[in-house]
RNA sequence: GGGCUGGUAGCUCAGCUUGGACAGAGUGCUGGACUUCUAAUCCAGUGGUCAAGGGAUCGAAGCCCUUCUAGCCCGCCA
């Protein structure tokens, strides 16, 4: 219960004033307004207008003197503003009582728009060859937080990471490996995917332009990794295991879970390509072409240009590894694996992965009817073209559904401080020439940063307390930061820039938390949610009750139109409006014994919302900072 | 050449889906507030022909059209 209660109220009851007063029906909109034009704002009058043929003032005029007449529980007052709108006021009192009651309970802002529905989201999907830059990142938050957000609205979401163990980016570092003498084991104390990703990958692909006869090793390493059972393949299963576990283990580390692991040289090992390639044909949604450019090919038909599905030598290509998974994903296809328990998460979810072998483990069901795929929106255009097959394949209910995002670049400082200079201007990232900023070293510089500053107002807490905060908000800062705007915005990354702790940043909201849970602390009794509401009646006071109301409303919008920012913002303001209650009302010095209480409850009320909402966003609240 | 996406304050961005009340934040800059529930904060000031032009509308940052501009994508690579 919340705000919305309030909307509803209103709906109601002013649905019966304008059949009284024979106002034709229309679709008017209740939203809450901004706090100088009371709490709840309603379009009706310009929508009756022409109609009517009244000036909107009038026709407000004439609807909230007859909605005055009975104001029902929540509304206080009604006023038509000179610019036409409807002006509604709520029973303060009345409206505080409901949500602080409401507010302090864990389902607090649950939308139930998915009726348990299930939600296939994929996200993450890095290629086993190296360690996760900022760019991965993006990919990860987004689709991390998307699944919580999903979560929340009542949806059964099952989060799957793709790994592509078979494509040219492991035949490439298995080319360093075999070829050119690179050692196993990485020097001391480095990471795996670090080593195999800054030095392997990198120097191997340098290596390309002198020695052409590395090119014709890469494509044969290529052929026996699809295969499946040669040394090298074999080989090349081990090194992905250990780099996939390295990079999940950055991936735990920035709080993002899944359910399965699909690895892609079993989606080629398995018969769904071959079975799937049958019905396409018969479909006719593929065509053979006998000449022109693609002679010899398979190719998709498709509004945009024709794209090879079937080289002329028959082997596959990257969309044709796609469009598989894109069916299993969908259950349009029998599903071929048996799965097995890959470990543990830390937040005590198991994390399965596919395999071709039987085994005892329980099978598991980890398809949908809706697929959301995040993947950056560079792809946007091979991602249309499976949504179409797909959509042609089977008309019915499926849904798969391409979420983009735009890249992340290098500002020219940054791209100058890793020796680079582009000329004043930002730059993409590349994981093949070696430019890109590694993720678990900026949550690194975050955690150091944090710590320093957590040290100055906290010289007594202990190294193990330091660490723990330092690691939250590490986490928190790099998280905001990559969902806090829209996705179609390419984020510029820069060193001094992006390492923010002030303003519109994860730790002035983590900072409102830490206020709030330190007053909780030092009053001298719990809050009694008995309280004396109506002492709640400053500005300060008001305005942070009806925010904390409008979670759910959030929650809403957030979900119907997968934008995480929408979280993101209303946290921000969540933050915002407590700081300026913190800075303008006592609650520990109130004037009597029942204001410190009612306070106590909205101050519980507050932190209870904001760890809720926080956690949508895969963010921990410290308690101190 | 074709396709997708962006262009709002010095800088980074909200607002656009669902048109309506003086276009909002952060940051920067100028000044102010810690013997007080943590100043990672708050308060005040500064700053905008909403890229340009046209159209439909009583009304446009928002809708439609055109243009300019920036980025990305257009391989029998993945």
């Amino acid at each position: 219960m919340s705000f919305r209660v309030l909307l509803d109220e209103i709906r109601t009851n002013l649905l019966q004033v304008t059949t009284r007063l024979q106002i034709p029906e229309v679709s008017f909109t209740l939203e809450p307004a901004k706090s100088e034009f009371g709490d709840v704002t309603c379009n009706i009058a310009f929508l009756t207008s022409k109609h009517l043929k009244k000036r909107p003032y009038d026709i407000a005029k004439l609807i909230s003197d007859e909605y005055q007449k009975n104001l029902g529980t929540l509304v206080s007052k009604v006023e038509p503003h000179q610019s036409g709108y409807l002006n509604f006021y709520a029973n303060n009192a009345q409206l505080n009582r409901l949500v602080i009651n409401a507010a302090k309970d864990a389902i607090y802002g649950m939308v139930d728009i998915g009726k348990k529905s299930r939600v296939i989201v994929e996200h993450t999907s890095v290629n086993p060859n190296k360690a996760l830059h900022i760019g991965h990142v993006r990919n990860v938050v987004v689709g991390d937080t998307i699944a919580r957000i999903l979560s929340k609205a009542n949806h059964d979401v099952v989060v799957l990471n793709y790994v592509d163990d078979s494509g040219l980016q492991v035949a490439d570092i298995i080319v360093g490996f075999k070829h050119l003498g690179f050692s196993e084991t990485p020097p001391d104390g480095q990471k795996f995917d670090n080593y195999c990703g800054d030095e392997v990958y990198v120097k191997t692909t340098e290596q390309y332009a002198q020695n052409k006869s590395l090119e014709e090793i890469r494509n044969n390493i290529l052929k026996e990794l699809e295969d499946g059972r040669s040394d090298i393949a074999k080989f090349g299963k081990s090194v992905t295991n250990r780099v996939l576990a390295e990079q999940l283990k950055t991936c735990w580390r920035l709080g993002a879970y899944y359910d399965c692991l699909n690895f892609e040289s079993e989606i080629v090992r398995s018969h769904l390509w071959p079975d799937i390639f049958e019905k396409l044909k018969k479909m006719n949604l593929i065509k053979y072409e006998s000449e022109g450019k693609n002679a010899g090919c398979w190719v998709i038909l498709s509004q945009d240009e024709d794209k090879v599905l079937v080289r002329s030598n028959g082997t596959a290509t990257y969309i044709a590894k796609d469009i598989p998974y894109a069916a299993w994903k969908l259950g349009l296809v029998d599903d071929p694996f048996y799965y097995k328990k890959y470990s543990v998460q830390k937040n005590n979810k198991v994390l399965w992965q596919t395999t071709l072998e039987e085994n005892r483990d329980p099978k598991q069901h980890f398809r949908s009817n809706v697929v959301v795929t995040v993947i950056d929106s560079r792809q946007a255009r091979l991602q249309n073209i499976i949504t179409e097959l797909i959509s042609k394949f089977d008309s019915s209910q499926k849904s798969y559904l391409h979420l983009g995002y735009e890249s992340v670049t290098l500002s020219a400082d940054t791209a100058n401080v890793l020796g680079i200079d582009t000329k004043g201007k930002n730059t993409q990232m590349s994981g093949r020439k070696g430019l890109y900023i590694n993720a678990d070293s900026v949550l690194d510089m975050l955690e150091q940063k944090t710590i320093d500053e957590t040290k100055k107002r906290n010289p007594d807490l202990s190294n193990e307390s330091l660490h723990e905060i330092a690691s939250k908000v590490a986490v928190a800062t790099l998280r905001y930061e990559m969902i806090k705007q829209d996705l179609d915005k390419i984020i510029t990354f820069d060193y001094s820039k992006s390492l923010s702790l002030d303003g519109d940043t994860a730790p002035y909201i983590q900072y409102a938390y830490a206020r709030a849970v330190r007053i909780l602390e030092k009053a001298q009794a719990k809050p009694d949610f008995e309280a004396s509401y109506e002492l709640l009646d400053s500005e300060y006071e008001t305005n942070l009750v009806k925010l904390i109301g409008r979670f759910d409303l959030n929650v809403e919008d957030a979900a119907n139109n997968l934008s995480p920012k929408v979280i993101a913002k209303y946290c921000h303001n969540l933050a915002v409006t407590f700081n300026v209650f913190y800075e303008h009302v006592k609650v520990l010095d109130s004037e009597n014994a029942d204001t410190v209480n009612a306070r106590l409850c909205l101050v519980h009320s507050f932190k209870s919302c904001l760890e809720n909402a926080l956690n949508l966003l895969g963010i921990e609240t410290p308690s101190r900072m």
